[in-house]
DNA sequence: CCGTATCCGATCCGATACTG
DNA sequence: CAGTATCGGATCGGATACGG
């Protein structure tokens, strides 16, 4: 994926960057804090090393994230959000969540919710009572 | 894109979703209000009539898109977000909206922002202030 | 006006191998 | 640990034609 220079529309343009199959997930795990890239690699259950270098560098071109490179050995690095935008992307990523959460317990996935500690039993009843 | 039923995380949903290049335009022009097939076609550039009615159909499944269909001819039929989730998405694209609208002031792509009315100038120039 | 089917090039992404 | 390069199959999306 390549950031055009020609948008019209900034929706366009935002679609561009979260369409990559990762980045939200990426976006959704700097949420807590800054991070290196062993790091994400170990937390992302599925991703390799080449698609989360790939996406952090497009979300680096778009100013969602941004990265801090420390001397010595061994290497290290850290990605986080950005202040403005990152962040900003994250509350969108946030709410995002929430709607696959209500599509899930509405189509009975909520085991595999309770099992990652995204939500308890309790918080599902008490859902599942309001939506009838 | 076909809706998987063994997802075990709640993003990995909604980016699938997501991830069709013109669910998010076709969210956001829905949050107008409720709108037929041709509306929504005149009203996306670019769009050809077999993937509008694709996504369409994607949005239905998961939920965030309903379908009214009316009797007699010509054929009309009302497409409109569905209250809880519908509703919910479109207040992540509009924040998402806001980022694109932020990076495109950053590099200075105010020009298409201003054309299509989406910000005025004065808007983009209190804007800069606060970034420096 | 609304919807389905097919064909085909563009792109995405996973695996793998290699460098500083 | 962090990053680059390549290759090939899968998927996506545009064009086009056809049917209710």
């Amino acid at each position: 994926m390549k950031i055009r220079d020609d948008y019209t529309c900034p929706l366009e343009i935002v679609h561009d960057i979260i369409r990559g199959k990762w980045k939200t997930i990426i976006l959704y795990q700097l949420k807590e804090g800054p991070k290196s890239l062993s790091q994400l690699e170990r937390e992302i259950e599925g991703i390799s090393q080449k698609m989360l270098l790939e996406q952090l560098a497009e979300l680096k071109d778009f100013g969602l994230v941004q990265k801090k490179e420390f001397e010595g050995y061994p290497l290290h690095v850290e990605y986080s959000l950005t202040d403005r935008r990152g962040q900003k992307m994250v509350e969108a990523v946030s709410i995002m969540q929430m709607v696959g959460v209500d599509y899930m317990i509405e189509n009975n996935m909520d085991d595999a919710l309770i099992n990652k500690g995204i939500v308890t039993r309790e918080q599902i009843d008490k859902v599942r009572r309001e939506q009838g």
